[in-house]
DNA sequence: ACCTGAACACCGTTCAAGT
DNA sequence: ACCTGAACACCGTTCAAGT
């Protein structure tokens, strides 16, 4: 990747560092090596991004862009959040580095702002007032970045972990102290190290159905 | 802080480190900084941490074992798990800055595995098999560490955001274009800086109540 | 207006040497 | 056995200078 004069844009930063980030992981995000990628001065980053920390922030909104790019809500409440929560997912997972970094981030910048407007329309329209509808915002919200930033955790992890010593990770587990520890001892077979979907699926229905409860007994009324 | 010969050790180091991270933020934990702090030739700590990641996993994991020191398992599942949340979240809600660093990671060490054994007993109890268990202690504890992280991070940065400029993050919500956001317009006044603990015990009890239905359920047929 | 290059004040980690 | 000190290969960021 060679830039020219004039080439270089905050846009087109973000989608390398992204690629960057992918191929490479978090090592390589530093200005010196994103600038060689580009083919420029790495210093030539500052005249768009004040520092590296607006610059994390900028590609942890493009992933939740990407979630929303081309996302239309529907007539159900909770197929629309639970669809978004997928989708801001399954963006997270494709994306595991940036996640990681970018996730535990309030970025208060345009994709985000749009993932929170179509949450809390979604519980209007089931019927929350705005009070106890940006409660239940935040719990979904934190529910969806959090098993991102975790389960992406567990995605580079166990991605490095096999390269070194496939399986160690559940025996780990099998091998924990029968007497110490006899429920894990137990549930071993059960704590594999690449199940996250079910689990954020379970959690999420979960939620969903709590939700879907208190719903109705505030429409009952 | 000095430190005569032969005096250094894991726990020490931890413990300090500790201290480091609440009193100075992330930024004071290098090996270099540590070492001033201890009286000791930086390169000393080598001796007891392979490198820095080893020294962090260290430093979170000792963050769960101060969760559950003390703490001993009543008769009641829900009651058990409750707390045991709450005592988590309460010991990463007074280290925020070692809690982002730490939350995240899968330590493997005994904090670790003393809750996870602590969380599938209750579970079993509950009724749940040791695959569903597993299923759903998963749930928790990604909860748990994940409103952690989300809300440590919260926390360290609305310090620094009121430290610059007090009311600037609600204000950004109240002052979203009406048009293109009318759902967090409305919103606003309900969407806080630090109130992240009804948000945790919000999402906690939602999660409680969705397993205790599916336990009924289950204990029923 | 946009990019460069040198410079500053830092990092983690290794390794031979000291006590 | 435990700690030190120099060295290596990096960092983010600033600022004066170039085109």
């Amino acid at each position: 990747m060679s830039t020219a004069r004039g080439t270089l844009s905050a846009d087109l930063i973000v989608r390398e560092c992204l690629k960057m980030l992918d191929d490479e992981g978090p090592a390589a995000l530093t200005f010196r090596r994103i600038g060689k990628h580009l083919g420029v001065d790495p210093t030539a980053l500052y005249r768009h991004f004040r520092n590296k920390d607006e610059l994390i922030l900028a590609i942890a909104d493009s992933l939740m862009e990407e979630a929303l790019d081309g996302f239309v809500p529907g007539e159900d409440w909770m197929q629309t959040i639970r669809e978004l929560l997928r989708r801001s997912r399954s963006v997270y997972m494709a994306h595991p580095h940036a996640a990681i970094i970018g996730t535990i981030r309030v970025t208060r910048r345009e994709g985000e702002m749009r993932i929170v407007e179509t949450i809390l329309d979604a519980l209007a329209k089931a019927g929350f007032e705005p009070a106890e509808a940006s409660r239940l915002y935040r719990v979904l919200d934190d529910l969806n970045l959090a098993f991102a930033g975790l389960d992406a955790g567990f995605r580079v992890m166990s991605a490095e972990q096999q390269a070194k010593d496939v399986g160690a990770w559940s025996k780990e587990y099998a091998l924990a102290d029968q007497r110490e520890f006899p429920r894990i001892a137990a549930a071993a077979p059960y704590l594999p190290d690449i199940e996250e979907d079910p689990t954020f699926e379970l959690a999420l229905e979960l939620m969903l159905s709590a939700i879907a409860h208190r719903a109705e007994q505030l429409n009952r009324r």
